[in-house]
DNA sequence: AAGCTTTGCAACCGCGTCTTC
DNA sequence: AGAAGACGCGGTTGCAAAGCT
């Protein structure tokens, strides 16, 4: 009995655990060259290395495999990828990776993991500030000192958006409009504002962000600028575009004279479903913002213009 | 400069699926 | 057919480096 559990103690300190060591490295990978990438299991029984065959697969997928882009941060375009197909396939890393030359599912998925905390550390923060200052909120937002001016946004999927000065625009935090802060008295460079998924360009330039909202609205043909769209969120996405209403968001999100826009935009990877998801897409060759990077990727998942009578 | 916090990443774990016998 | 082992995937954890106060 005694053998019996000194022989599972033995087993269990056989078993190596923790990071690996360039020697460690070496004989996976000769074993890789020698047998290919399989027979984990036999690198231990062989008595080569003291690590799990699920430990070695692991190191070879993640760190030895060849043309991984190690130590290399995800570029604008694999961060829109990403963005894209996670809308798309959910938390499917391993396949957004196949997207992703160089790039393993545990790449991607500390990306986004990070890009999660990012924002909730954003939502956090907003919510706290937005608590102390609830009193100052008025229908004439503050925006670092600068009067800013509600305006409509109309969509036409052939023709664009335009930008649509308006008195007044009455939307209640609760609701599940997609919103857009926006001013007019602030201004950017000529880059156009895009909305993720949707797809959505500002054409009017110049204009900037700003406090007040912009809501998004979708219509067949250009005089019919009146349809407004209602785009259902998911609770996570509903809970912080909720917020935007909340007049002290800018400070959270970035300075308001910033010559970069705030958020970066995927630009649209594949092309559209046939479903009518998206209202236009960027072209390619468009240099991409930063509008929105810091909001669930899910925002517009579910965007859906509402159906025309 | 020191201490604390945040961030990014490597590695582990549990579970489901696939393969082999 | 089904049991056992191997494999693959997604979630989680721990730690070192970077950043901040």
């Amino acid at each position: 009995m005694r053998k019996m559990e000194a022989n599972n103690n033995n087993k269990k300190e056989e078993i190596k655990k923790g990071p690996w060591k360039a020697e460690e490295d070496e004989v996976l990978i000769n074993h890789v060259k020698r047998y290919g990438p399989r027979d984990w299991s036999s690198i231990r029984s062989k008595g080569l290395l003291h690590r799990t065959g699920k430990s070695c697969r692991l190191r070879w997928v993640n760190k030895l495999r060849p043309n991984l882009k190690n130590g290399c941060k995800f570029s604008a375009d694999e961060e829109r990828v990403v963005i894209e197909l996670q809308s798309d396939f959910g938390n499917k890393w391993a396949r957004i990776a196949t997207y992703l030359p160089g790039r393993t599912d545990n790449d991607v998925k500390n990306f986004w993991s990070s890009r999660q905390k990012r924002l909730a550390r954003i939502l956090h923060n907003s919510s706290s500030d937005a608590s102390t200052s609830k009193s100052s909120s008025s229908s004439s937002h503050r925006c670092k000192g600068k009067h800013v001016k509600p305006i409509r946004q109309s969509c036409n999927p052939t023709q664009g958006f335009s930008l649509v000065e308006e008195e007044e625009i009455t939307v209640s935090s609760s609701s599940s409009l997609m919103k857009v802060p926006y001013s007019s008295s602030d201004q950017v460079d000529d880059k156009a504002l895009r909305l993720p998924d949707l797809g959505i360009k500002f054409e009017h330039q110049p204009f900037t962000f700003g406090t007040d909202l912009v809501i998004a609205e979708f219509s067949d043909s250009p005089n019919d600028a009146d349809q407004q769209a209602l785009i259902p969120f998911s609770p996570e996405s509903r809970e912080l575009l909720a917020r935007l209403d909340d007049p002290f968001y800018y400070d959270i999100l970035g300075p308001a004279d910033s010559s970069e826009p705030l958020f970066a935009l995927p630009q649209p990877f594949f092309e559209p479903s046939p479903a009518p998801r998206r209202c236009r897409h960027v072209s390619k060759d468009e240099e991409p913002d930063v509008f929105l990077d810091d909001f669930p990727a899910d925002m517009f998942d579910q965007v859906d213009p509402i159906r025309t009578p």
